[in-house]
DNA sequence: GCCGTTTTCGGCCCGACTGTTTTCAGTCG
């Protein structure tokens, strides 16, 4: 069956051989329609259905042609012919770091070269040594990241609630260490994107040697790969790699605006000031030699006529269109949330554990709480609750804290649930097994959260979005967050788009640096969801 | 191969770092 996935896949190859072939702009066109491919809410099917394919940013013509090719036929023929054109293992030596098509086209061509085994065996066998371009350095290099590629395979990225500690780390050490003024991470970590390929640190300090010392020495560092007087790159013990840029304070602005990303909304805003006549880097815009903005990044955006853009919108999917026009709508956002609706207080809850609930929901100035109090977990079991916890939690419900009873059902194991009792709502979780969601079960009146909706894996996404259609009927909200158990920022976006409000879950009783908070927000954001299109960012009334 | 509120043709972000170089090419982000 084909997938958004897989289309992608196909273009992404097409794109490593074209650059082994030599050619200079199409790989970068096949690529960018791929990152579109991706990011798309629907089924390419879909898409194409409506004949809306050449909509997609990136494609035109040759490509819409070739995904109606995969779509009706699962392969592209162009595809076929250029992998009997390149040795499969040349294509294999430009995921290795540090080699780019350029190499790997010397090694094919001149040297006949045709993958990484023998790229190895010829520097054994001295057949490297001499030939122009490749110094005694180099050769040393190549050998390392092609043993170093052999072990690992390809680079993978990291899910970014793995790299949230990781980063509020490095933070940290570099505020309180190295005299940092500002610390931030930028790159794909700071628009919310749900995997991270690496991390982008960018300080200004009035001693960049002190900030490289520090950063050089964190516990978690591996190895330095390169320093140079503005940028150090250390690999940490997990594998990922970690930059650290020092700026001057008069760039900040611009420097972060430039490697937060992405690629593609930087093109555009270099395309935009290029238009006007100005020319932008990570110290500034430029008109001629003169530097007109750069301390931040609301004058950057500025300078180009356009309105701040929420780095979660950063992914050429309108934003500037958008902010050419005015300022954009407000994004949810930590200050927006008003309760946390799924509360879980498991058996081993006790009135410590209400404290800490309680003292960390008054400091946030929550006005709500749902605690789940009785159902039945994914096996069918019942739900263990802590009955004192619960006791304790209810009975300090007040005007100005409201806590709310939730039961958390299979909807197909047990319908019957769904039927009022006293609970003042449900979560439902839903399972893998039914095909499609008990659409009669509902009764009126009574608030519905689609909780617990596994999507990673693929063979479940038809399932999810059954339900999604189900909650746009309903009015039942979908909760999205990190976890195998929650919705990603896609899944969140096509929620939004058909309607659906969101729910977000806030950590209530997580320990230091926990991202669940942060990184539901983020991709909510990233779904462009304002206030109003999330539960627990406004008033609340169970029926 | 894509794209257009200066373009349907002629562009396509731009600077740091490394290594191998007598002034630059390749890679990366």
């Amino acid at each position: 069956m084909p997938s958004n996935a897989e289309a992608a896949e196909l273009f992404r190859s097409i794109a490593d051989l074209l650059d082994v072939m030599g050619e200079r702009f199409k790989p970068e066109a096949y690529r960018r329609a791929a990152r579109s491919i991706d990011s798309l809410t629907e089924d390419l099917a879909t898409v194409a259905a409506r004949g809306e394919l050449r909509s997609v940013p990136g494609v035109g013509g040759a490509i819409e042609e070739k995904v109606r090719e995969y779509l009706s036929t699962g392969r592209i023929h162009y595809l076929d012919r250029l992998q009997k054109e390149v040795p499969p293992g040349v294509a294999e030596l430009l995921r290795i770091p540090g080699l780019g098509p350029k190499t790997a086209r010397r090694f094919w061509v001149d040297l006949g070269l045709e993958g990484p085994t023998e790229v190895l065996a010829a520097i054994d066998a001295g057949r490297l040594t001499g030939v122009k371009g490749f110094g005694e350095k180099k050769i040393a290099q190549i050998r390392n990241a092609v043993e170093a590629a052999r072990g690992t395979g390809a680079a993978t990225r990291l899910p970014i609630e793995t790299a949230f500690p990781i980063a509020h780390r490095i933070v940290r050490a570099l505020r309180e260490g190295a005299d940092a003024d500002r610390v931030e991470v930028a790159g794909s970590f700071r628009r919310g994107r749900e995997t991270v390929g690496d991390l982008d640190v960018l300080v200004t300090s009035r001693d960049p040697s002190r900030a490289f010392e520090v950063f050089s020495a964190l516990p978690e560092v591996r190895e330095v790969r390169l320093r140079g007087s503005t940028k150090e790159t250390v690999v940490l013990t997990n594998g990922l790699q970690v930059d650290l840029r020092v700026v001057e304070p008069e760039s900040f602005g611009a420097a972060l605006q430039y490697f937060t990303g992405s690629k593609d909304h930087n093109v555009l805003v270099r395309t935009l000031a290029k238009e006007a006549g100005l020319r932008v880097n990570e110290y500034g815009v430029y008109r001629g030699e003169e530097r007109i903005a750069g301390a931040t990044e609301e004058d950057v955006y500025a300078a180009l006529g356009l309105a701040w853009i929420p780095p979660e919108l950063r992914e050429a999917r309108g934003e500037m269109e958008a902010a050419r026009t005015g300022p954009l709508p407000p994004l949810v956002d930590e200050p927006s949330l008003r309760g946390d609706l799924h509360v879980h207080l498991d058996s081993g809850a006790d009135a410590g554990t209400v404290e800490r609930l309680l003292t960390e929901a008054r400091r946030r100035r929550y006005a709500y709480l749902g605690v789940v109090a009785a159902g039945v977990d994914a096996g069918g079991q019942p739900i263990r609750v802590a009955e004192s916890a619960l006791e304790r939690l209810v009975t300090v419900s007040t005007a100005k804290l409201r806590v709310y009873r939730w039961t958390e059902v299979d909807p197909a194991e047990d319908a019957a649930a769904l039927l009022p009792s006293g609970p003042d709502g449900f979560v439902l979780r839903p399972s893998a097994r039914h095909r499609a969601p008990p659409v009669e079960a509902r009764p009126p009146g009574i608030v519905i959260l689609v909780a617990h909706l596994g999507v990673s894996d693929p063979s479940a996404t038809p399932v999810a979005r059954e339900w999604l259609h189900y909650a746009a009927r309903r009015g039942a909200a979908v909760e999205v967050g990190p976890g195998p158990e929650r919705l990603d920022s896609t899944w969140a976006r096509s929620a939004r788009e058909q309607g659906v409000r969101l729910v977000l879950p806030t950590g209530l009783l997580a320990i230091q640096d926990d991202p669940t908070r942060p990184v539901a927000l983020a991709w909510a954001r990233r779904a462009g969801a304002i206030p109003n299109d999330v539960v627990n960012a406004g008033p609340f009334r169970a029926s």
